[in-house]
DNA sequence: GAGTGGTCTAGACCACTGT
DNA sequence: CAGTGGTCTAGACCACTCC
């Protein structure tokens, strides 16, 4: 059919990578096991040490696994993943009705839920920004509108590791009314931005999440000591009240080894008429559809 | 505060890298814009051919600039991204309730809208194999029952390389009772997954996305023809009936960059009177909550 | 054909890990 | 201390693009 899989050959580093990822696959090489050192890698495949590093630096860059000085390269251990589900939508609705004591008590929402909070400093940075381009048609206002710009961080004490990162960005008009708002000393609010929107009279009713993905850059690898080849996760979330208006977007970011993004979407029920007419008359109707 | 931000110097190709990136980001070098040489690079900061290799090479890993041998380096130009919305999930439900003719006309809903379906060579692969243990946990069936296995793939004819890849699971017993459902040639299906489900009696009410993202190995970026740098998205998605119990999985893959998934949450409205109450309340208790 | 980047080699120095 | 990988250099050959 096609040219054969190697036109001229393969390079040695595809070659030696290749082999090593499908010793990973097939579990020869199990989680945190060491994979041989270069010197090693250069006998066997007979070729220089540069190129046996190119290997190890392919699979590097794809997350297989972890190398560092002095050590010999090891089998990457998946990290757990923690769970964002889009269920906590409706659960921080149901929150911000409750009375103040309550929502206390369960924290607040923006923080993120995978290490206790005594173990990461919190900070949020509020500041009333003219709307830039991409914020205005997300939000659907003019360029140049005054916005609530809200800037929340945690980072592992420790380490001074990034945990988790989020802007927000709210119409300043919505807002306003509540002075209490601008404040960003009164964070973290009991309750979460809905029950905030709540205080100005505004109740979101649907919310839109937009996922992708893309490599960190250097700097955002170290900040949150990204092993290399993980992707970061984007999200933007724009929420709508009942007119259908944005009413709030909040771009956030999490690392992709860790993170997992569920979202759960509940169907109409159906009409039981139709669905009877189909189990009546499919199995005929769908072997009429071959051509 | 800290140790500065060079403990002792940083590596020249680091340093090469994030000044061009910085170039990126001001707009001094447009996306489609040739970056310097290898050899104007390693003349400008006194380094060797092979380190400013390695800069670029670390911007390839990233994303942000595409190279090819015998033309110099130029900075990525994003291409658009397709929009995969979970709003479809309604969609397509009220779409297999139609009648066929009308369902024809839309097309199936497995294939990948990018393109005009003339233009992709679409192949699904049907098989009933025995459930592993990753499907048996999501399907909640035991390990080693029987399930259907759709493989759907589209394939651009021109290049070989993928446009959309995704793997279906269904507990067997559900369908059995309809032998065309069994059949891989019924494909392209009029009405999709929700439609063959019905004839079957089964009614999908709620569906889970599970999104995550990683790199791709190397024979993963050439049969997609990902550029370096770009990860692909993984979303799992679960299907539950009216009794919450899952009827199938399917795994799909999407290149990072081309792919934007959507999630649509549709929020309880709340009680009238809760919301009155913060409304009143509101400005005097948030207020109160700073400490 | 001149110039480009991709691959490879050989050899060097350094930072780090083990014992 | 010996051994490891990370970085860097100098030089070579090849495949490719553009003129």
């Amino acid at each position: 059919m096609h040219p054969e899989r190697t036109p001229v050959e393969a390079p040695i580093q595809l070659k030696i990578a290749d082999a090593i990822r499908m010793q990973i696959e097939r579990g020869d090489l199990a989680p945190g096991a060491s994979l041989p050192t270069l010197n090693e890698l250069s006998d066997q495949w007979s070729c220089s040490l540069n190129s046996a590093r190119g290997a190890v630096a392919l699979l590097r860059t794809q997350g297989l696994i972890t190398a560092g000085r002095g050590k010999a390269p090891s089998v990457r251990i998946p990290p757990r993943r923690a769970v964002r589900s889009s269920e906590r939508h409706q659960v921080e609705k149901d929150l911000a009705l409750r009375p103040e004591a309550e929502r206390a008590a369960l924290g607040e929402a923006e923080t993120n839920h995978a290490m206790s909070i005594a173990e990461q400093r919190f900070s949020s940075r509020y500041s009333v920004v003219a709307s830039d381009q991409d914020v205005s048609a997300a939000l659907g206002i003019a360029v140049g509108a005054p916005v609530l710009r809200r800037q929340f961080e945690a980072v592992d004490p420790r380490t001074d590791h990034q945990l988790s990162y989020s802007v927000s960005h709210i119409p300043l008009a919505l807002v306003e009314a509540n002075p209490a708002l601008l404040d960003e000393t009164n964070e973290p609010w009991p309750g979460g931005t809905q029950h905030q929107l709540l205080t100005v009279g505004v109740e979101v009713m649907t919310i839109v999440d937009e996922v992708t993905a893309r490599m960190p850059t250097t700097v955002e690898a170290q900040r949150w000591d990204l092993p290399d080849g993980v992707p970061l996760i984007f999200c933007r979330r724009v929420s709508f009240d009942d007119a259908a208006r944005p009413v709030e977007i909040s771009d956030a970011y999490y690392p992709a080894d860790r993170t997992e993004l569920r979202f759960v979407t509940p169907l109409r029920p159906a009409d039981p008429d139709a669905i009877a007419a189909i189990a009546r008359e499919g199995h005929t109707s769908a072997v009429v559809t071959t051509r």
